[in-house]
DNA sequence: GTATAAACGAGACGGTACGTCCCGTCTTTGT
DNA sequence: ACAAAGACGGGACGTACCGTCTCGTTTATAC
């Protein structure tokens, strides 16, 4: 991870990229979609939460897509981290449960669910969305599976990416129909799909 | 001067409704839909394709989303319809294929996506989405497997919203990341959901 | 349900023109006018006031200038006549101090301004308010002009148009300013332009 | 091709108003007025003649009739002065003429009667033509009789204002009905309502 | 008497313009 | 050099009327 400079920085430019700037935009589009919305969510409502000019926004950024996926891709390690210890098919399970609840509480989960969504009407936010966030978080919990079967802890029937699409598919369905993930949902998919009986 | 009125006379309104008008705009919000995605998806672009004035839409329509909306509910039925003879384990299989084919191959599955995508956006396309189509769906399909489970056919492990979440979800998630369902997906959520071994 | 028709039943019309209907809509042109403006005088707010429908007006008026023309041409009669018996030089300056009165005074005067308005912006409007209302007007007050200089009552410096353009102008121009036509105009005009001084 | 940056460079825009799309909207006015009339002037067609976004007229004028009365006022200065010399009964008689002749031949003239029209339909034209165009006028009017009277120039008969009115009425009656103003007219008013003979 | 034909109210239709909002680009000015 | 500010050309929004057109009803006249 490279520096991040750290002291609070009242300057307010300089010659520099300036971090309060970046931070201001990056807490205005936040809070803009929990608060009003993906509908509200224009590069002229940012630039004026932020006190921040539009240019700014547009120099750093291609589009106000790319300003939620920053905030997404820094909220979600923090909130809902694919495990990197050994894993066991309890870690899974309760990986699996951080997410939903991450999906369905989280006023985070909000920007990964607008993000999912703007990419089925917008196919450059689909670039990015698989490039910088779908892509890489799949690959984690490819190599958590990986390593889990490796362990014997579990032995699914199907592929990595079906399995993987096995379970998280019905987290993102409730969360994306408003609907909490029932109650049971999650530990029978890891029990019938991870530890299928031998026949 | 020869009389000559004779042939069907184009009628082309009236005072009651005009059904070419209807039929034109719901093509022509499909069409462009498929053509160039949600974004040119405009109320005046379907007007313009249509040959229609702007006001004949916010007629009928109260937005841009229940014209989708309209051809959505026409084609669903029509090119993946909820089984509603004795279903069987084999016939519910056959219906999550069919899903997935509509999804993922067939141009009218991308009304679906729009529409479940702008329901994140949109509180009021949400609640339509839910009351006009995933509602009254998801109570036909209840009603299919609650007919498999009265004739033996299945035995879920899970209640029929969770099972329906876990069938369904995956080929809905798989279709917005733009995947295609792995092969072997479908077949083995119905074997180790639909029917667990007993113990 | 015994229905009972029995209240004096707007006999709603038949197969002649309804004469209910053309006042009912002389009268909401001429009201809309009075009490909104001639911005507000759309065929269809005249329809939805005289409770007509926006066909019966273009069946009988080509334009809203029209159905203006009509009330106009009846009121002007009525409220402003051009002296017919033979004419002194003090009656010509009552028939010009009615007028004035009427121009600024009465609300028919309003459709008058509002129809040298119109004719400004629209040759149509200028055309058929020249040949139906200004034509003949002009005409009536020549003649008044000519048999009072055939008896001697007046002997204008001008040609007869000159002459009324001279005496009518101030007055039209006053009311066309919001003024009132100041004290005394008229009788200065009178006095200096129909007898003046021999040399 | 030699770089050659030289020529004034067009700025396009910037922070501050754009000087060139201020002068292509209110020529593009004066042109659609004189061109097709007041019906055609509507503030899509000025920005679409002008190249110019719809906006950029919305951000400066009030209204389309904000644009007239600039152009209005530009042109009303340069090509019919009140005169402010020492003015004479012929320079008085002069301005009149020339007054007519922009009435009625010059393409500005036809932006006075539109304006003049307008104020009838719009009480918010009528305000802003009286406080920006007819009030000031008048006012130099004023000033010029006045003068005119204490070099012992004129002697008029009637006050101020209404020896105006009776000037300037028949002119602009005139040019309101369409007819040129008659040969002798200007003349024998002023001869007969400035220069009363003494008793 | 019944059939025809005209005028009626209602209102849907394809359009045009309204005045507003936001897009993404560009310039100016300040630090 | 970067930032705030904001003007710019463009284009979609949802609304109001335009003038035309059917619809179904009513009623006076012609057969």
């Amino acid at each position: 991870m490279p520096t991040a400079s750290s002291q609070p920085r009242r300057t307010r430019s300089g010659n520099r990229r300036d971090e309060a700037a970046r931070l201001a935009v990056l807490h205005a589009a936040d809070d803009l979609l929990v608060e009003h919305g993906f509908g509200a969510l224009t590069v002229e409502a940012i630039a004026r939460r932020a006190g921040v000019g539009k240019q700014t926004i547009y120099r750093w950024w291609p589009s106000k897509v790319e300003v939620l996926l920053d905030t997404l891709i820094e909220d979600s390690d923090k909130r809902s981290a694919v495990p990197t210890e050994q894993p066991t098919a309890e870690s899974i399970q309760a990986y699996l449960r951080g997410f939903a609840r991450f999906l369905t509480r989280d006023p985070a989960g909000k920007v990964l669910l607008a993000l999912m969504a703007e990419a089925q009407h917008d196919p450059a936010t689909a670039q990015s969305f698989h490039q910088r966030y779908l892509g890489p978080r799949r690959e984690q919990e490819r190599e958590m599976l990986a390593r889990a079967i490796d362990a014997g802890e579990i032995s699914p029937r199907l592929g990595p990416d079906a399995t993987l699409d096995a379970l998280v598919g019905p987290i993102v369905y409730c969360a994306l129909t408003g609907a909490s993930v029932p109650r049971g949902l999650v530990s029978t998919l890891v029990e019938d799909l991870l530890r299928p009986r031998p026949k």
